[in-house]
DNA sequence: CTCCTTTAGTTGATCATTCAACCGTATGCG
DNA sequence: CGCATACGGTTGAATGATCAACTAAAGGAG
């Protein structure tokens, strides 16, 4: 019985490069480990703090701006996220009082979100649990070539799919 | 301006270590390369092949299996999905055609999920595709000492938290 | 043998995200 | 100046995941 494997078969008829089974095992790991470390934190978030992970993103992008506000399209980009899920995040975190929105001042298209301070309360309150949690599952199970290793591995990923370098469409152009 | 900022600052009640910058540098470039990549290879499959990601891995974890046939819950731990999410998805795989759930022989309990025919053609098709994205998108931009690297923190970060020995219940109760 | 606890999987309601369409505003070209 | 295009953000329906509760089957203790 043919299994389908991530390493050297005949399979399609495609000309493709397998992983080999170095690549194939950093891959799965890759993949179990941020599953299971995305559920970890999220779930103590929601349990402990109220906030999903993507709240706790939005809410430290919010922190870290000048008077603690972004407008939205600013807050999609740093987030990756799309404008659609951002307005459907902030609208909950407004609700929650953790949020405000306001028209921008110089563009009648725009909304700023700025942080309540309910909302820095909130997250002064979990940030130092959230950052525990991150060390406790991830920094302390890797040294400093490690964490260099991730850095820079990661930094080229985010390069190759945000500036258009890993282009499926142009791709499949290629092949054709 | 007080901002919050995942390195030393005063923040807190808790006697906590922040991230130094080159902690935040890696975690921040995982977080947003994940994001993105996991996004990228989610659309692609979708666009292309009318696949889910978690579809894709189900379907994986299927075409290993003995006679391509693995239990419900089998199935859910593999893949480190809830039990819940499992019963959805093959569900809707069922429904399209690529999976068929069969009483367990020697179990009442138990419900064993196997790919069909179709189901395999489906993952025949996509796989030599998806394995090209990923390779594109991540392996190609590490080394092999990075892709080492990122084998052994996240199978660290596994053992941490599927073993119990990241457990924020306990942790919480060692602080008090 | 009976009964209680545990396991396996499902169900349906709710929540969060995605998607396409929409509306209002800004910009730039003719 | 007017109009067409692009931008910014929102909306609501559809989809997928989560959650708690449920049912059926298995196992073990008394």
């Amino acid at each position: 019985m043919l299994k389908i494997q991530l390493f050297p078969t005949s399979l399609g008829s495609m000309a493709t490069e397998w992983l080999t089974p170095d690549q194939q095992r950093a891959w799965r790991a890759y993949i179990v480990g941020t599953t299971l470390l995305m559920e970890h934190l999220d779930r103590e978030l929601r349990e402990n703090h109220g906030l999903s992970l993507p709240e706790y993103e939005i809410m430290v992008r919010l922190s870290e701006a000048d008077d603690r506000a972004l407008r939205m399209a600013e807050l999609a980009d740093s987030c990756n996220y799309s404008r659609s899920r951002v307005t459907h995040t902030i609208a909950r975190m407004e609700r929650a009082g953790f949020v405000e929105r306001r028209q921008c001042a110089n563009d009648g298209r725009g909304v700023v979100a700025f942080m309540t301070e309910a909302g820095y309360a909130k997250l002064v309150e979990a940030a130092p649990v959230h950052v525990e949690s991150v060390r406790r599952a991830l920094i302390e199970v890797a040294n400093d070539e490690d964490l260099e290793a991730i850095r820079r591995v990661f930094s080229n990923v985010i390069d190759g799919l945000q500036h258009g370098r890993v282009d499926p469409l142009l791709t499949a152009a290629e092949s054709a």
